[in-house]
RNA sequence: GAUCCGGUAGCUCAGUCGGUAGAGCACUUGACUUUUAAUCAAGUGGCCCUGGGUUCGAUUCCCAGCCGGAUCACCA
């Protein structure tokens, strides 16, 4: 501990000074009866000739301090607000006027007093007594500024918590979403359930996954990367309403919308299709947004957005009709033809359906930018999805897409063990010839299938782009308190 | 993975056409009894991301690397 910052060094000889005259920096408890927001709803409304005679009991981080000699102004900060502390050296004695003196900017202490309204208009706290709850040894960032180094916010975000209010405000948002479209689902009468995060088989999604090892079973397990079957599994066992939050990981490239591990609800209804859960899915948001704002708008990234339901629909063929001039029902080679004129390499794509759902990614998705429901997928793409009653080669799906990000995904669930059983066996076959994303064969996913699923409708919506939308936030690290980033290698 | 931008004090940033560095905040000391980005004065504080090269001399120029950001690719 020789390289220690000299601030620090500074700190550390307070600590001690503290304790050499009896006072503990590291309290154990303390009695903080007023929260500082209560405190600041409760007394705003003084005026500077009312005298208040109830003393509060405060606590919090000191983020401020300005001192005049013999009295002194400061602000401690608590998770519900920040409020102005005055201390005078004939209230306090000179002893414990010059400790306050003394404290740090990032001390956490104790306050009793009563609260009254400065000359210049301010809520304040007249301080009467004062207790050294935590002593901080490391200097916060500067007030003004806050703290924008990016890195440095996501490696150390208690530091990013501590000195940008915004930020609190984003993952206050975030528990409100969840909490809310909890909410929603147990009133419509969902069952909240729980499924492994450690999978034999790994499945759901299109998507490369990460691999553990289970040591005494001597098993290679996987990190999920979707809750779908194991719910579905579930639907199976007789549970009509089922929705899981929960996280899923998924070993795939990094940027502003993808983070390794990312929060997904998936729900189930049984004796329901992909049109129910579209009605739902649009009431769902709607009234989030209208709950968190107070009304059907929002502004993301200065672009104002609109989830007054009903949300715009748009098959697939009309989208890639209209964004592209492709018609979606002409012949493979046509397809492939007019890929290549919009400069798309799909040489790689096998068949139809991939193709149609290359030029989709790389043609439509950018252009939509209100919420849009996109409907109607190639079945290629789609291999837990029901086939569309009037064409088969279609599946009844629909995803929604926000601000050019892909929000929810939704479909007619497959119930049919002959045709899963089959649509896995091409997802094998497509591993073999390469597709590292393709489905693992799931036989028990299969045998569960063979009891009998009812007609059911499945919904899944990325959490974290949710928050994105409503906390207008650019990137998905910012909806998370610890994203993901590379491990600096040299430990020094 | 590709391209571009960035990495200088704890933080926010200047700067050095190549001669080992500055400001503001924070911290220390002093002044100040109603301030609020408090003020004034004097200080402390730097492997200028890492490694090589060029050079008498590199934080600066060149090359490679590391980390971050943006865009693209990838991710239905």
């Amino acid at each position: 501990m020789s390289d220690v910052h000299p601030e620090e060094s500074v700190r550390v000889e307070k600590l001690q000074a503290l304790r050499a005259q009896g006072i503990s920096p590291f309290a154990h408890t303390y009695d903080k009866a007023n929260p500082l927001g209560e405190v600041i709803s409760r007394y705003q409304s003084l005026t500077a000739e009312d005298v208040v005679e109830t003393t509060l009991s405060c606590a919090g981080r000191i983020v401020a301090k300005r001192g005049h000699g013999k009295a002194t102004f400061g602000n401690i900060m608590d998770e519900s607000g920040t409020l102005q502390y005055y201390a005078n050296i004939n209230i306090l004695g000179e002893t414990a006027y010059n400790t306050l003196l003394h404290l740090d900017i990032g001390d956490i202490i104790g306050i009793t007093g009563k609260p009254f309204k400065s000359h210049k208009g301010e809520l304040s706290l007249r301080v009467e007594t004062f207790t050294m709850l935590t002593k901080s040894l490391h200097p916060l960032p500067e007030k003004f500024h806050g703290l924008q180094d990016k890195e440095l916010r996501y490696r150390q975000r208690y530091v990013d918590l501590i000195a940008n209010e915004e930020v609190r405000k984003t993952f206050k948002t975030r528990s409100e979403v969840v909490f809310k479209i909890r909410e929603f689902l147990n009133q419509k009468g969902f069952m909240e359930v729980e499924t492994p995060v450690l999978h034999a088989i790994y499945g759901g999604a299109a998507a490369r996954p990460f691999m553990t090892h289970h040591n005494t079973l001597d098993q290679t397990l996987y990190l999920r990367i979707a809750l779908e079957l194991h719910l579905k599994r579930l639907v199976v066992g007789g549970f009509e309403k089922i929705f899981e939050i929960g996280r899923v990981f998924r070993n795939e490239g990094v940027s502003f919308k993808h983070n390794p591990e990312y929060t997904l609800l998936e729900l189930y209804q049984a004796y329901a299709d992909y049109t129910d859960v579209m009605a739902l899915t649009e009431s769902l948001l709607s009234q989030l947004v209208f709950t968190l704002t107070g009304g059907y708008t929002l502004t993301y990234q200065g672009v104002e957005l609109n989830f007054k339901a009903p949300f715009k629909r748009l098959t697939l063929k009309d989208a890639l009709m209209h964004y592209a001039q492709v018609d979606m029902d002409a012949p493979v080679e046509v397809l492939r033809e007019k890929a290549q004129n919009l400069g798309l390499d799909v040489s790689h794509k096998p068949l139809r359906g991939h193709v149609i759902q290359y030029i989709y990614d790389k043609t439509v998705e950018h252009n939509l930018i209100q919420p849009t429901f996109i409907v109607d997928y190639p079945w290629e793409t789609s291999p837990l999805a029901k086939r569309k009653r009037d064409d088969d080669r279609l599946v009844e799906r629909f995803e929604l897409i926000v601000s050019a990000m892909e929000i929810a995904n939704a479909f007619s669930e497959l119930n049919d063990p002959i045709d899963q059983y089959e649509r896995f066996l091409d997802q094998v076959k497509a591993r073999e010839a390469g597709d590292t994303e393709a489905h693992q064969m799931d036989e028990d996913f299969v045998h569960a299938l063979k009891y009998g699923m009812p007609p059911t409708g499945g919904l899944g919506i990325g959490i974290d782009r949710v928050v994105m939308l409503l906390t207008d936030s650019p990137s998905i690290r910012d909806v998370i308190f610890f994203p993901h980033l590379k491990q600096h290698d040299n430990p020094q």
